[in-house]
RNA sequence: GGACGAUUAGCUCAGUUGGUUAGAGCGCCACGUUGACAUCGUGGAGGUCACUGGUUCGAGUCCAGUAUCGUCCA
């Protein structure tokens, strides 16, 4: 620890350093402390279907941040990490990759060992999913880590179904689903997208009954015709209005069927004006469906074949179906036209294949009185969305107040905890379950069976021999269980310490598109087990997309790994970097390419590259233009076999925040370097120089800053405001102003003292965001300077990670002074120009003769030393009757001048020519400052301070243009 | 169809309640390795703030409309 530090950050060694540190002391561990308030941050539970991409590294960056921020403020920090078992998603994983890899279905090997793979699946996901979450330095409290499958979150579950039943919150019903009928289960709207495919558009008549009128009518999917229960048309359309109440005939299903008036389905504009309506296979004609009391006629089986409603057609599959129904159709003359239409189909986001509107038995949670309460807990603020324009995403969608759609047809998740049972009687199923108070019962709606929930599995004999019980096929949706999540990961409903301490939380971070889907629910769900709001606030962070706009998913192959980046750059860089794009409005563009392993050149990803799958065995590869090399490369959809070099990801904006790390690095090892006989004390307010009052009003400016952005989730200005410090002020200006007095023994003692001080707060300041290599100098530090702090040196905490967060005295804030600096400041820069200007060389001594009031010059004379240290210039002079020296190079600040004599180096001409366009550009300021004084609207109307404050900026350009026209004049006579 | 967001330097983006001469990083140009850092330093060039109107003494910022792109919900 002793040694010297190398001249170059090396973050791995760091990494697998630390991150084991931290946990061996339990500093990420949180318990319940009544010494101190509880901060606490449920992760958004990544889902067991894949690896985590960036959009996940962005999610966790952020909740790590806040959760390190909070702990160095002295809050009880948990963050409780998770995964989610997602049903659908893994499952339809599972099942597409046992069909290609063994051509074997779920129900070649049944529901138990289809389940079993599935928690193969996940327990490989799982471990790496939290691996990707340690390798980002996520501060977890490991030990809490929970899967909403486990026995703990399973009897959080458990117990909400059975209270929501037996308040008549949940309820059995026939509605019209989405149906994948590939996956043969019902998905959630939200799991449905819509795509445009070639199709066509049919147009039909069926005949009216007892007359030799026909109505026509369109449709795209003329199968449907066999489960038609009307033909509705506008009822104030005079083409049909004599119609209605009469009747037509289904030619293909013999069937009579009305001529009903609706003038919600029916624009009249639009086609010929009529609609046939099969309630239970299209929404808008199921909800026409109900107006009318129409009978719904379902003419499915669950995988896609026609039933026995569709009599003859019965067994076909439903785009068989629909050709013979066209040429039947046909063939009857029933067929008025047919054209090629591109039609927007419905799709399942799990199998991608077309959805079917299906009207099948569903679970639902009924949502009227529950979505009102999660309504008015964001109305009346107990949870706030960050940014504000979120709450009306979550108003609008809650406010629909839609049945919740709960049970899914699938193996894989919570079995509904309900027993059905037909032949017992209610005095049977008092005498059996009398005294459970975990068994509820009653008839289901329709008055045919007994519905039984139980928190505990029932026996298919619970009622004796003579009953059979049997339990419903279907799952939970998975949303279901996480809606729980904040509460069942801290073991609801069994009372306990932790759930009291750490509920509610305070944030939830994550991103839009899941605001309706979870947010919501969990608003919902958290004050109906809990009777308080799961968070106080909503974090709600951008997207990460590809370098071609799209969002980075797991099913679109475009997801960068983490872990390829933190490679690259450290995990440093790629926190600090992904922190400083996570502004409020814009979503993350992240172009990335695929690195030489040869060469080391970096080939551009492509669409190609991100669809690419193996072909035949031999994984896709990438070929180098520079080196002609191929290599294999990381993707989601493979794994580049073993001791091939690999093409690893790369991404350049990310080299910002690894030169940050490196910039950060060698300052403190500039300092430590020059630490050698530290001794800590106290720094008197006399014994600081004006760098030393600059530096320490510009840190307490940063951290006052800092702390406040973070208040409000600004993480990307909150790491400007760090990098700016650190960068253009600590390194550039404070380190470079105090190198002389490091060479002078006597000024040494104070100006390490000080420096450490900085140093000190600042690597707490950037603990949060880069905690390896903060915790790395910290240590290493601590090795050099145990004591240490302004402006009484105390001993160092044992780790960054837990030091206090800086909460500097606000006395250290001296507005007058950074002015006084930035004039400092400007005049290095002036003089720094001209050298430059002029190819004048660094071993080339300047002289500098400044021309302003005895006040600025006594000012100057103080840090003359600066000019030599900072400028290799030489103060000569300061003072009002400074003259400008014949062949001298000038600049004009608002309240000096400045003159450098270079006898023989000055070139006459260009030097006119610069001090020309200078005049030039100040005329123009002054002409518009000018013009705006003389609008006497402006002068009458805008606020005093303001018109004051043009005023005086006139003068001064006025006063500089005057020195830069004498600069002129005496030039010419030169 | 509804809602929301975006459009500022070659690229990626900041710009807080309207108020001096609109900023940063990367890239670009010139120069520079004597002891923190070439993942660096010094200096510089580069913008009609998408467009059209409006409000205002004053608009990148507020309002309306247009165009383009994106997301979510129907």
């Amino acid at each position: 620890m002793t040694d010297e530090l190398p001249k170059q950050y090396n973050p791995r060694e760091s990494q697998a350093r630390w991150m084991q540190f931290w946990r061996e002391r339990g500093d990420f561990d949180a318990n319940p402390n009544p010494a101190k308030r509880p901060h606490t941050i449920m992760i958004p539970l990544p889902n067991v279907t894949g690896a985590l991409h960036m959009g996940h590294a962005l999610n966790g960056t952020l909740q790590d941040l806040l959760t390190r921020w909070r702990r160095m403020q002295g809050y009880e920090a948990l963050w409780m990490p998770g995964t989610d078992h997602a049903g659908i998603a893994t499952q339809a994983v599972v099942e597409r990759r046992m069909l290609e890899e063994e051509g074997l279905s779920r129900h070649d090997i049944g529901r138990a060992a289809l389940v079993e793979r599935i928690w193969a699946w996940k327990d490989e996901y799982e471990a790496r999913i939290l691996d990707q979450l340690r390798q980002l330095g996520a501060s977890c409290d490991w030990r809490r880590t929970r899967f909403t499958l486990d026995e703990v979150c399973s009897r959080a579950v458990r117990r909400t179904f059975f209270n929501l039943f037996k308040d008549n919150l949940i309820f059995r019903g026939k509605r019209l689903v989405n149906w994948d009928a590939f996956l043969q289960t019902a998905v959630a709207d939200d799991e449905v997208f819509h795509e445009t495919v070639a199709g066509s558009f049919w147009t039909f008549n069926y005949p009216v009954v007892g007359g030799e009128e026909t109505v026509a009518f369109s449709t795209t999917r003329p199968e449907t015709m066999l489960g038609d229960t009307a033909i509705a048309v506008h009822p104030e359309d005079n083409r049909y209005r004599h119609l209605v109440g009469r009747r037509v005939l289904i030619p293909l299903a013999g069937r009579e069927i009305p001529i009903i008036a609706d003038p919600i389905l029916v624009d009249p504009a639009l086609g010929t004006g009529a609609v046939k309506v099969t309630p239970a296979h299209d929404p808008n004609d199921y909800a026409c469906g109900l107006r009318h009391g129409l009978p719904m006629l379902n003419i499915l089986n669950p995988d896609g074949t026609l039933n026995a409603q569709a009599g003859r057609f019965a067994g076909l599959d439903r785009y068989e179906a629909r050709r013979q129904v066209v040429a039947e159709m046909e063939g009857l003359g029933r067929l008025v036209a047919v054209e090629d239409r591109e039609i927007e189909i419905a799709h399942s986001d799990r199998s991608k294949t077309p959805i079917e509107p299906y009207l099948s038995d569903q679970w639902f949670v009924k949502m009227d009185n529950l979505a009102e309460n999660a309504m008015n807990a964001v109305r009346d603020g107990r949870v706030r969305l960050f940014p504000p324009r979120y709450t009306r995403t979550y108003l609008d969608w809650l406010g629909e107040k839609r049945d919740w759609c709960i049970s899914r047809q699938l193996w894989w998740g919570h079995q509904i905890p309900i027993w059905y049972c037909a032949t017992c009687t209610a005095d049977e199923l008092a005498a059996a379950f009398q005294n459970r108070v975990d068994v509820f019962w009653r008839r289901d709606a329709a008055d045919r069976v007994w519905l039984i929930c139980s928190e505990a599995d029932l026996p298919a004999d619970a009622l004796g021999p003579q009953h059979v019980l049997t339990r419903d096929d279907d799952v939970l949706d998975t949303w279901f269980s996480s809606a729980l999540w904040p509460h069942a990961t801290l073991h609801w409903p069994e009372p306990n310490a932790s759930l009291s301490y750490f509920y509610p939380t305070q944030v939830l971070v994550t991103s839009r598109d899941i605001i309706t889907l979870w947010v919501a629910r969990m608003v919902v769900m958290g004050l109906y087990n809990m009777g308080e709001v799961p968070f106080a606030h909503v974090c709600v962070h951008p997207k990460i997309l590809d370098g071609f706009g799209q969002t980075m998913s797991k099913s679109k192959g475009n997801g960068v790994d983490p872990l390829d980046l933190i490679d690259k750059y450290g995990v440093d860089a790629v926190r600090f970097t992904i922190a400083s794009l996570a502004g409020d409005n814009q979503d993350v563009r992240l172009p990335v390419g695929y690195e030489c392993p040869q060469c080391g050149e970096v080939i551009p990803q492509t669409l190609e590259h991100q669809k690419a799958i193996p072909a035949g065995g031999a994984k896709p590869t990438v070929k180098c233009p520079k080196c002609k090399a191929a290599a294999q490369y990381s993707s989601p959809w493979f794994t580049p076999d073993a001791g091939q070099p690999v093409a690893r990801v790369v991404s350049e904006r990310f080299e910002s925040g690894r030169n940050f790390c490196n910039k950060l690095w060698n300052a403190a090892r500039f300092v430590m370097l020059n630490l050698e006989g530290y001794t800590p004390g106290e720094v008197a307010p006399g014994e600081l120089r004006l760098e030393d009052r600059w530096i320490l009003s510009r840190l307490a400016t940063t951290a006052h800053a800092v702390t406040h952005l973070l208040g409000e989730y600004h993480f990307d200005a909150a790491t400007r405001a760090l990098r700016d410090f650190t960068w253009n002020e600590f390194c550039d200006w404070y380190l470079e102003m105090i190198k002389p007095r490091f060479r002078d023994e006597a000024a040494r003692p104070v100006a390490r003292r000080v420096v450490v001080g900085v140093l000190d707060a600042l690597l707490r300041l950037l603990s949060p965001f880069t905690p390896f290599v903060a915790e790395e100098l910290w240590q290493r530090l601590a090795a050099v300077a145990p004591h240490r702090g302004l402006p009484l040196p105390v001993p160092a905490a044992a780790s960054a990670m837990i030091a206090p967060w800086p909460d500097l005295p606000a006395a250290w804030r001296d507005a007058a002074l950074e002015s006084r600096f930035e004039r400092l400041q400007e005049t290095i820069i002036a003089v720094r120009n001209v050298r430059a200007v002029y190819g004048i060389g660094e071993k080339v001594e300047l002289a500098l003769h400044m021309r302003c009031t005895p006040q600025i010059a006594d000012q100057l004379q103080d840090v003359a030393g600066q000019f030599e240290n900072l400028a290799r210039t030489c103060l000569k002079a300061a003072g009002v009757d400074v003259e400008r020296p014949g062949g001298a190079a000038s600049f004009s600040l608002g309240d000096a001048d400045g003159f450098i004599p270079l006898s023989g180096i000055i070139d006459r001409v260009a030097e006119l020519a610069r001090q020309k366009k200078e005049a030039d550009k100040l005329r123009g300021f002054i002409a518009g400052h000018e013009k705006k004084l003389a609008n006497q609207s402006f002068i009458a109307r805008a606020p005093a301070d303001v018109v004051e404050q043009v005023r005086e900026t006139l003068a001064g350009l006025h006063k500089q243009l005057h020195s830069v026209e004498e600069i002129i004049v005496q030039l010419s006579a030169d």
